[in-house]
RNA sequence: GCCCAGGUAGCUCAGUUGGUAGAGCAGCGGACUGAAAAUCCGCGUGUCGGUGGUUCGAUUCCGCCCCUGGGCA
């Protein structure tokens, strides 16, 4: 699950590393790729999605080739039936700067997961182990009870979180519920405590990709066009086979549902692409929302070439 | 050519017993600490097809015209 708090101590920060950050469909891979090479550098995944195997097409990982190219870290690592988590990366993204083939080579971490980001520079609080059977429990009762109810239940149990969270917000509910069962204490007070960064801010290079919005979704759509022709389908009939949990976050992936629901046949595949299409322009919509309020002037923003 | 049903937001439609209109979706803006491709919040002026008439007032009633479906010829 998280971190272990103790291993994040020891841990050596990076000096130098390299991010970028960007909306899908903006051409970051490729930025990363070109500066790789430059610099002999390697490159690590910091996008929620593309850490999943099986979903190669449709989270748009590096191709075969690239990979081959460039030394990459964190693609496909993970099978889709895993419950992955930011904690989860970050450790694992811990694990891969203690390797001794990365002495002194440069390190690009490229992806659109905001968070994985925050988390890297030292944006992620300790927090308390959470056993799966206490996860379990909550989120079975936010299905049963819904969100406003249990954010009633976490007004009893932790007042001070339920007046920063949404009565709509489940997610954050649970979350904040399953921290003071386990721990006894706020998930406001565990906040308090800054996290570790695995990369110094000081000596960090930050760039943010950025695209007009009118562009981004001309990309999106060629990109979703290619993916139908190279076999999506077949990569998503792949997953469905896993008769997975739909909750489980690789069930999530944008496009996962709409082509599901053209495979059986519930809608045709012509309006499955246009909802996945506008999905991810959604999902890109986000993104920038986030790359742009949250990312300081630390970040040098570079306009998306072609 | 005749008959019927429609023409209202980018789309699908609701509605106004006459006082110039509102939902869903799309779109736009925002939040974001272990599900983050997630989760959540906010934003609705549009010649109510056109034109004449009735009326203090018409998107609403009436006439004519245009357009789109369907039916009959």
């Amino acid at each position: 699950m998280g971190p272990d708090p103790e291993l994040s101590k020891k841990a050596k920060v990076i000096k130098r590393a390299i991010l970028i950050a960007g909306p899908t469909a903006c051409g970051k891979s490729a930025l990363a790729m070109e500066i790789a090479k430059a610099e002999d550098a390697v490159i690590i995944n910091a996008d929620s999605m593309q850490v999943y195997s099986v979903l190669r097409l449709l989270t748009a990982r590096p191709s075969g080739d690239d990979l081959a190219r460039a030394t990459h870290y964190l693609y496909g690592t993970r099978h889709p039936s895993e419950h992955y988590s930011t904690g989860a990366w970050l450790s694992d993204v811990e694990a891969v700067l203690a390797k001794r083939e990365l002495d002194g080579r440069r390190v690009v971490f490229v992806g659109g997961t905001g968070l994985y980001f925050r988390a890297l520079l030292g944006g992620l609080s300790p927090m308390p182990e959470v056993p799966d059977t206490v996860r379990q429990h909550w989120r079975s009762r936010l299905e049963d009870e819904g969100a406003e109810q249990l954010h009633s239940v976490l007004q009893e149990k932790d007042p001070v979180a339920a007046a920063t969270i949404k009565s709509a917000d489940g997610q954050r509910i649970v979350r904040a519920l399953e921290v003071i069962e386990v721990s006894g204490r706020s998930i406001v007070d565990w906040r308090a405590d800054p996290g570790t960064p695995l990369v110094d801010p000081a000596s960090a290079e930050r760039f943010v990709i950025t695209a007009e919005r009118s562009l981004l979704g001309e990309a999106i759509n060629v990109r979703f066009d290619k993916m139908l022709q190279s076999g999506v389908l077949d990569e998503v009939r792949a997953l469905l086979a896993l008769d997975l949990d739909a909750n489980l976050p690789a069930m999530k992936a944008i496009g996962v549902k709409e082509l599901s629901a053209a495979i059986s046949g519930d809608i045709p595949l012509k309006n499955a692409a246009i909802l996945a299409k506008t999905a991810t322009r959604q999902y890109a919509k986000r993104q920038a929302t986030w790359f742009k309020n949250q990312c300081g002037p630390e970040w040098t923003r570079i306009p998306a070439r072609r």
